[in-house]
DNA sequence: GGCCAGGACACCA
DNA sequence: TGGTGTCATGGC
């Protein structure tokens, strides 16, 4: 299985090139992007995190100190603007509470353990968590979505109804824990998915051989 | 005008 | 545990 997922990484690296994710500019930008982008297209999270930045928001003592209402409103383009403002104060919250208000602080620890507890910030479920860590805060926890589910089911690696730690686990058990390894993996992941499959539902050319129908069913 | 997007959670059986 | 409804915008 190892030499199986090491020759999809290859071939998905010899045909995209390396992605530079995420498309970031801070550790905090990511924590807020990994929780806007939950069941939004990108595009969207884009414009949110473009209003956050035009109105001075993008920084956890300005989360913290805005009104949830108005933060509803400035996110509103990534859709579910409502819950979507909860959480974003739900982990700053959680940031001050138990680390300062400093990611570097939280970071600092046993990342396995500080996944257990992002896990209970509400809103913060395990792809949102493992995003946080791997790209945010440079753990080796690698992080499974749509796409991840999609393609490897697809490969016939995993069973379509195979649940989230089933999945992680197939990669983590079977790689090494380097985190710029599983961010470089999980970034082909999804450009594969978006950018080839996608625009060309026919697959032609498809680096991984695969049967383009079945990655195409939802 | 319908479908879908880098989920999470409450509720129910 | 597993299935279903809810949350919502914007591009195609």
């Amino acid at each position: 299985m190892k030499d199986r997922l090491l020759e999809i990484y290859d071939l998905l690296l010899a045909r995209y090139g390396h992605r530079h994710w995420w498309p970031a500019e801070t550790p905090f930008e990511v924590c807020v992007g990994a929780i806007l982008t939950q069941n939004t297209n990108w595009g969207n999270v884009e414009k949110a995190i473009a209003n956050l930045k035009r109105d001075g928001l993008l920084s956890p003592e300005a989360l913290r100190d805005v009104p949830v209402a108005v933060l509803a409103d400035v996110i509103r383009p990534s859709g579910f603007f409502n819950v979507k403002s909860i959480r974003l104060k739900a982990f700053v919250a959680h940031l001050f509470d138990h680390h300062g208000g400093s990611l570097e602080r939280m970071f600092a620890g046993e990342w396995r353990k500080l996944r257990e507890e992002l896990l209970g910030v509400p809103g913060i479920g395990r792809e949102t968590c493992d995003s946080i860590l791997l790209y945010a805060g440079g753990k080796p926890s690698f992080v499974v979505d749509a796409y991840t589910k999609r393609l490897f089911s697809a490969l016939g690696l995993v069973s379509e109804k195979a649940d989230y730690e089933t999945v992680r686990s197939l990669f983590m058990d079977n790689l090494p824990a380097d985190h710029r390894f599983y961010n470089e993996y999980h970034a082909l992941i999804v450009h594969h998915g978006k950018e080839h499959c996608r625009k060309r539902p026919r697959c032609a050319g498809c680096p991984l051989h695969v049967c383009p129908s079945a990655i195409h069913l939802q």
